[in-house]
DNA sequence: TCGACTATATGACACGGTGTTACTTATTAC
DNA sequence: GTAATAAGTAACACCGTGTCATATAGTCGA
């Protein structure tokens, strides 16, 4: 998390960073990225950059987790939407998630994400985490899920089916930065493997 | 691929350097290694180190690829072993990387690796590829998967069955060094997906 | 046995990025 | 208005990278 100091900054300046760090992450992945570049592009000094940020890592994740976060948001109004259709939901979230790679000003970002997504950036972008804290922050999800129409005997395997569904997405969008693919075949290939899936978790 | 230089080297020499690459890759993850601490190890000049490698990353991937080819022969044997149960066979391949993950010296290089995996890396690890070379690939290996009991109607099919369920074993033990989770409790989360995922492939 | 060519080995070096620190400037509070 | 706290800065020490000029060893035809 970036430091007070950060937080305290004027809107204002507060966003000229976060332009600056964006620019710079779409550049290049975060291992690549430079700091020298984000403080001469936001027009700071180096010393103030270690005053709002612990190093790169911190500025990236935060960056990044405001950018996901809405993720969860899209899920939900997805579900909403398909009246409780896990599989309807997550086919939403990853056309959506697809359009918004699209966009001319977001896609490097999110191709430099997803060709070296690691454990850390992967857990961040699912916004989703260990079993013990799914119940909690499912609470006003689960029951929007029609498990009836599924396989699952519990909330743990409805948990895994959805971090399996989840990955599936991940995996496909990986894809497509990775060998370029068309919206098309990267869709196809999504939706074949949900297809595959669902065959099983469907009653 | 590293230099021919390299691969004039006298046996023993090669096996210095590698013994001391892997320690550096034991040590910290790709990103983080040194070749400073390499060629320390190893006992040869910083200049000799880049007659035989391109870079860091040139004399990693070999590593990774000379430890990650027999995964292959497993899966092959364990297919063999199975009577071509695909789901067997994984199993079997999901445990047999669980011992050879708990091996004292494989340990932390293993470590690194599950926890910082990107897509080249999984690619790498896989040892697997695009689905047009896939047919290619598997040519001596499909005739062993009993195909009847599968509910894929196709090659693509079965290919992305096998995709998903590498997937899952490849997740279950990255969540092992990620959350420091016992041999059980890995296994148990590997194999329930399996079990989600095989309602849907049985037939 | 020589010399010439080729392969291998080496450490010094220029370059560039990081994170820190001593110091300056701005803001707030009384 | 002054003291205290917060924010901003440039210079610096440190360290790792990749290269290059040079040295050494090995090979082979004459």
């Amino acid at each position: 998390m970036p430091k007070q100091t950060f937080f305290n900054l004027p809107e204002e300046k507060k966003a000229t960073l976060i332009r600056a760090a964006r620019k710079e992450f779409s550049r290049v992945p975060l291992n690549d990225a430079l700091i020298a570049n984000i403080v001469k592009e936001a027009g700071v000094s180096r010393g103030s950059f270690y005053q709002y940020f612990e190093d790169k890592d911190d500025l990236y994740f935060y960056l990044l987790d405001k950018n996901t976060e809405d993720r969860w948001a899209v899920f939900v109004s997805e579900l909403k939407k398909h009246d409780g259709d896990l599989f309807a939901a997550m086919t939403g979230m990853f056309y959506s998630t697809l359009s918004l790679i699209n966009e001319k000003d977001t896609r490097d970002f999110y191709s430099n994400m997803f060709l070296n997504m690691n454990y850390k950036i992967e857990k961040t972008f699912k916004h989703t985490v260990k079993l013990e804290e799914f119940n909690k922050q499912m609470s006003n999800v689960l029951p929007l899920i029609q498990i009836e129409d599924l396989h699952a005997a519990n909330n743990e395997e409805l948990f895994h089916m959805l971090q399996i569904t989840m990955t599936i997405m991940i995996q496909a969008l990986m894809l497509k930065f990775a060998q370029e693919l068309s919206d098309e075949e990267v869709a196809k290939h999504f939706e074949l493997q949900l297809k595959l899936v669902k065959r099983g978790f469907i009653k």
